[in-house]
DNA sequence: TGACCTTTGTCGATTTTTGAAGATTGTTTG
DNA sequence: CAAACAATCTTCAAAAATCGACAAAGGTCA
């Protein structure tokens, strides 16, 4: 084992396991004591981790997936995936679409990555990354203040800008729905900012996961009889299937399939044992 | 065997086994260490691996994404970080400060987490995220269109967004300098959002490593009178070092012990001296 | 043959690893 | 709060591994 892939193993290990200390790290890498000083004080002078008593963390580069975007994600994954899937469908090559920062709409990117020479509005910056890595697709990410947790943009810098845009469909979720108050949102930038975007978009796709049905956030932004189709899971209870049904609203309940890997994305292999 | 197919062929074991060391790699091709040695440094005069104590590495097959963030992170660390400690200082709590999308102007907003009350403007997703995790701080991002590599956006959206706002100092970058051309970019795009901000902004806080210098790219953004202080690393020739103070601009050339401890990323501690 | 390149072994220099001693830090206990 | 203890740190030195440089040996081709 050679010193160079050893420090990349240390790394790997200290990402699956942050509180080793130094001696569980010699352990499990048989190696002494030392080296592993060595090893950490050698990735500390090239800004990879910062030295602490007893061991080391990971700086902000392997970090930045520890936030909370990812413990969004990691919820009710398998219905968001299943609703994605479904959405997805709805887009072809060329469309002109908007997504909000939900992890569902990021699952709808994941899900359309094979389509070409998309015109993408979005707020999410995993989303808008998502996205540009084709490089048939222009994505534009609005501008705004920077909300840590959700790794996205809500207040604008300019009221303007969205309005000078126009999309053919904009996939949306939120926090709360209600047949009276439509579709809510817990924060007041994110209802503002979907206010907006639903004006220039000719197409309101709600993503709505069952959990959602009869919660009422502070915050209405878009009315039922606005949306023009519904995705949510098999979840949904009979009582609101119906109750969609008879407000006329195009529902889509869509099934969960088999996902195997998706979920162990952010799964590291374990080398050392 | 010809030379040059053992060397193909070196590339191939070194695929299948990253952790072989050179005596490894020796009794795999049947020859001497010596030749190994000597294979791997000609291979490291082609670009395709870099040579670690002990063996070597492959690296980027495709050259194509060259311009990465990730890839550009790993270049010249410790003089970006030596550079990103010093521009720090000039920070205080409660500045309004612009960073662009570089790697150095993201090690600034890692050395300033400690930092109050900001109001930060950027364009670079990294950046954005590492100082809106403070939440005093009040984080700005451009919007516009994605570059999928580089994590940033540079097609503004909206020309007036930008000149709308204003900040004490602004961080950037550049690919190239010259004192007759100033500052300059390779891309079109990042040469004229950098045009933009510079307007608005009161200072201009030039980073620029010393393999900067020399270089002139395509489209020049700064004059270099302009720039109210330069930061560089403490390989820059002397040659430039006496040219650019003949020509009368602030140059600071960091070195990494002079930094108070509270403002260090890490430390670099000298262990044999 | 003789010029040129590659391979190989050797040698001192450098880097890495390891263990030990003493200093420092963090925690527990009275 | 302070003393006592354990864990961890830095420093140092020695051993091992590896490096670069050089020169000798071997091969190729005009």
């Amino acid at each position: 084992m050679i010193t160079h892939n050893r420090r990349q193993q240390l790394l790997e290990v200290l990402q699956d396991r942050p509180d080793f200390g130094i001696s569980e790290m010699a352990k499990a890498l048989k190696v002494s004591q030392g080296t592993i000083r060595n090893d950490l004080n050698a990735l500390q002078d090239e800004g990879r981790v910062k030295r602490v008593h007893g061991g080391a963390v990971l700086l902000n580069r392997n970090n930045t997936s520890n936030n909370s975007f990812d413990t969004r994600y990691d919820q009710n994954t398998a219905a968001k995936i299943a609703i994605a899937q479904q959405a997805a469908q709805l887009i072809s090559d060329g469309d002109s679409v908007l997504f909000d920062a939900s992890s569902t709409a990021y699952y709808v990117a994941c899900a359309i990555s094979h389509r070409k020479e998309l015109r993408v509005v979005t707020n999410g910056f995993h989303t808008a990354n998502e996205l540009a890595r084709n490089d048939s697709n222009r994505v534009a990410l609005i501008g705004g203040m920077v909300n840590f947790g959700a790794s996205s943009v809500t207040g604008l810098l300019s009221e303007q800008v969205i309005e000078d845009l126009y999309v053919q469909k904009a996939f949306l979720s939120c926090s709360g729905f209600s047949l009276e108050r439509g579709m809510t949102e817990l924060h007041l930038n994110e209802a503002h900012l979907k206010r907006k975007v639903i004006h220039i978009a000719d197409q309101l796709i709600a993503l709505i996961d069952s959990s959602k049905f009869g919660k009422e956030d502070l915050t209405p932004f878009a009315r039922a009889e606005g949306i023009y189709k519904l995705f949510t899971d098999q979840n949904i209870s009979k009582e609101w299937e119906q109750r969609l049904l008879d407000a006329s609203i195009d529902l889509v309940i869509c099934d969960e399939q088999e996902v195997p890997d998706h979920d162990q994305i952010h799964l590291k292999t374990k080398r050392y044992i």
